[in-house]
DNA sequence: GCTTTACCTGAGTGATCGATCAATATAAAG
DNA sequence: CTTTATATTGATCGATCACTCAGGTAAAGC
């Protein structure tokens, strides 16, 4: 009865998704994805409502696949403990990745918004939070497994990573070689590492 | 022979600094500028040329007064290494200060700029540089002072530490208690203290 | 082919951006 | 007090900001 759409909704969040996580909400115009979604403003308005909708979309576009790139690795060991240490020590090769930053897009998100952009902050904010439940389950599968202590918490043991990891893709931001991000990201896994009963046993 | 400027220039600063820790670069415009400094446009741009230098001359003031209180800070400790620990103890109260953001304004500011502010950027990274350069001081007086192993790399060290404060900085500002903030920041002083000597002597 | 209905276009909205500068004000020197 | 040098002011610059909407376009149903 009507006309169909031009545009691929999955493709335009994709590219929106990779222009703000290099450039950051604020320096990101509209100028800037028109150009990267080939799309007019009035084909974006109505497809997305607002600058900071289309942002907020690609911000859960992001969690979700980070999610799952996590889960799909996590999936190829048998160890959760050892499938989290191998992921710390896999965020050492960022750099070798062609990604529009190493930050993590969410703490980006975090760090530069404010009161004014509320909607959006509490959405990186909760998406965050997702993501450290999704590490306290790790914990939880590790300690079943009898891979960790069961008198550690794994609430606990999982906002300890998180903080690792943005400290980790934040440091990598910086103006270093390559090996000196694995170099911070191979301490990181060993005392993750450290917290295995194997490892403890081996030690005894 | 002439008229002697109205505004203190140090003060002046400082309220950019609060102001652009706060709110970022690109979210703070010359209005608020204006507002907070109670200067008007030329008079700004007499004394710092630019908002990008203004932007810059409280970068390096934020890192100098930063500096500074980590080196009052360790100078009350006999031991560098539980200086560094008990640091790192105190950052899980930041939240109990009333600063600008929890985040250090260098870590946002490298989040933030690309490579249309260079020379900000550039700046950021090279002050971040510095504080990695004190730190390693620090691991170094601990060698000495027979507090930590001699086989330790304390390039390496201080390069981790950094960014586990990047990492506790940020995880500072997600919408959680201040109590969670401050068992991250104790479980990264224990970590911390888990490389002294001392601490491995006891244990055995 | 015609009608209907949705989609796309892009010039244009007022607001705000960072920055400039001629006019004015004021403190120090003579 | 006059002169001189500098500081301050605030109207204003062109550019760009996020956003709108009237008009043109094209696909689906008949």
């Amino acid at each position: 009865m009507a006309r169909t759409s031009n545009h691929n909704r999955q493709d335009s969040l994709e590219k929106a998704l990779q222009l703000f996580w290099r450039k950051g909400f604020h320096a990101t115009s509209l100028k800037d994805i028109e150009k990267a979604l080939d799309m007019r403003p009035g084909s974006i308005y109505a497809a997305f409502g607002s600058k900071e909708g289309l942002f907020q979309e690609a911000l859960e576009r992001y969690a979700q696949q980070s999610l799952q790139e996590l889960k799909h690795h996590l999936a190829s060991f048998d160890s959760p403990l050892s499938g989290l240490t191998a992921f710390i020590r896999g965020l050492g090769g960022l750099r070798d990745q062609d990604l529009p930053s190493c930050a993590c897009m969410l703490v980006k998100s975090l760090l530069e918004l404010s009161y004014q952009e509320q909607g959006s902050r509490q959405k990186a904010d909760n998406l965050l939070a997702s993501m450290e439940a999704f590490f306290t389950t790790c914990f939880i599968a590790a300690q079943e497994a009898g891979e960790l202590d069961t008198t550690l918490d794994p609430v606990r043991l999982s906002r300890r990573l998180q903080a690792e990891i943005m400290g980790l893709r934040a440091f990598a931001e910086r103006d270093v070689e390559n090996e000196v991000v694995q170099a911070v990201a191979d301490d990181m896994a060993l005392s993750l590492e450290a917290l295995s009963n194997t490892q403890l046993k081996t030690q005894r």
